[in-house]
DNA sequence: TATTGTTATACTCTATAACTATA
DNA sequence: TATAGTTATAGAGTATAACAATA
C-alpha cells in the first residue's frame, strides 16, 4: 500500500516510528475534546480527580507539570465551576481539588466525545477483529502506565 | 484473548474511560520528545514531512490546525534548521516545506527516544505477550488512521 | 529553614481577523 | 475576485525564578 509496507525488511521500521502513530492518536484525542471545549491537559486533570480529591503536588506529579502550571490549569477549570479547590486543615500550605457534579458531567461528556471518535476511527479497519486488537492495545497501555507509575514510585 | 473474558460486565466501563489512556499515552509521547528538545506539534510536521515535502495547506489539513499555526510551528523548526522553506513555481503564493539533513537526523533521534520509553513503559507489564498486544495495537491505531484519513479525503 | 503553592514573566501552540502577494 | 500564506493579536499551557504563607 505505502512505500514503506512494501519493504521487505520494514518490520523495524515499523517499530521505531511508532511514537508518531501515538503522536497522531493524541492530536485526535483533542479533536474530540474540542467538541465538549476542554484542552488535553484540562482531561488528565479531570480524569486525575475521578474518583478521588488531591493536592496540587499530587496533581504536579501525575500531570508530569511544574506547579505553576497546575494552578494555571485548574484555574480555567475552577472558573468553569468543574473543579473546586478546598484548604486542608491539617497543612494550611496545601490546597486540595475536587471534581464538582459539574465537572463529573463535563467527565462523562469528554470520555463520549472521545470514545466516539476513537471508534468512529478504528470502524474504518472494517475489521472487527482489528478493531479489537485496536481498544485492546489500548487497554495493555493503559495497564502498563499503571504499572510504570507504580514502578517510578517506589524507585524514587 | 477477546477483551470481555476478563471480567464480563467491565466492558463498558474500561471501553468508556479509553481516551484517558490515550490522554496519558500522549504525555509520555511529550516526555518522550523533551529529550530531543522537540514538542509533540514539531514531531507531527516533521514526521509529515518524512517521505516528501508539502506546501503549507498540505501541513494545515494534515496537522488539523490552521494556516497560522503552520507558520508558527515551522518557524521554530527553520531557525534551527530542520526545516527549509522553499518557493513553488508553479504557483508562487504556495510555499514548499523540506526536511533537511539535520532534519532528518532529528527525527531518527526523535523516533529513538520516543520508542524507547514506549518499550520502557511496556516492560513493565512483565508479560511478553501483553506487551505484544499493546505494540501490536498502536500498529492497529496506524493503519486506522490511515484508513480514516483517506475516508475523510474522499467524503470531503 | 524547608516546603507548598502562587505570582511574575516568557516562550510555544493555538485561534481569528486583517493583510500581502499571486492567480 | 479568489486563494495561499503571513502578520497582528489574544488566550491557554508550559517553564523558571522569585515570593508568601505555613510547617
Amino acid at each position: 500500500m505505502t512505500l514503506k509496507e512494501s519493504r521487505p525488511d520494514a518490520a523495524p521500521d515499523e517499530c521505531r516510528t511508532l511514537g508518531r502513530t501515538a503522536a497522531w492518536l493524541a492530536k485526535q484525542v483533542e479533536l474530540g475534546l474540542a467538541s465538549v471545549d476542554l484542552s488535553l491537559p484540562q482531561y488528565r486533570v479531570l480524569g486525575f480527580l475521578d474518583g478521588s480529591p488531591a493536592v496540587s503536588s499530587d496533581l504536579a506529579e501525575r500531570l508530569a507539570v511544574r506547579p505553576p502550571s497546575v494552578t494555571a490549569v485548574v484555574d480555567g477549570l475552577v472558573a468553569r465551576g468543574l473543579v473546586e479547590r478546598r484548604d486542608v486543615v491539617a497543612d494550611r500550605r496545601q490546597v486540595d481539588h475536587v471534581l464538582t457534579r459539574t465537572g463529573r458531567r463535563a467527565l462523562d461528556d469528554a470520555d463520549a466525545a472521545v470514545s466516539a471518535r476513537l471508534r468512529d476511527i478504528a470502524s474504518c479497519l472494517g475489521d472487527d477483529l482489528e478493531s479489537e486488537r485496536a481498544f485492546g492495545g489500548l487497554l495493555a497501555w493503559r495497564k502498563a502506565l499503571r504499572a510504570y507509575r507504580l514502578a517510578q514510585g517506589t524507585a524514587r
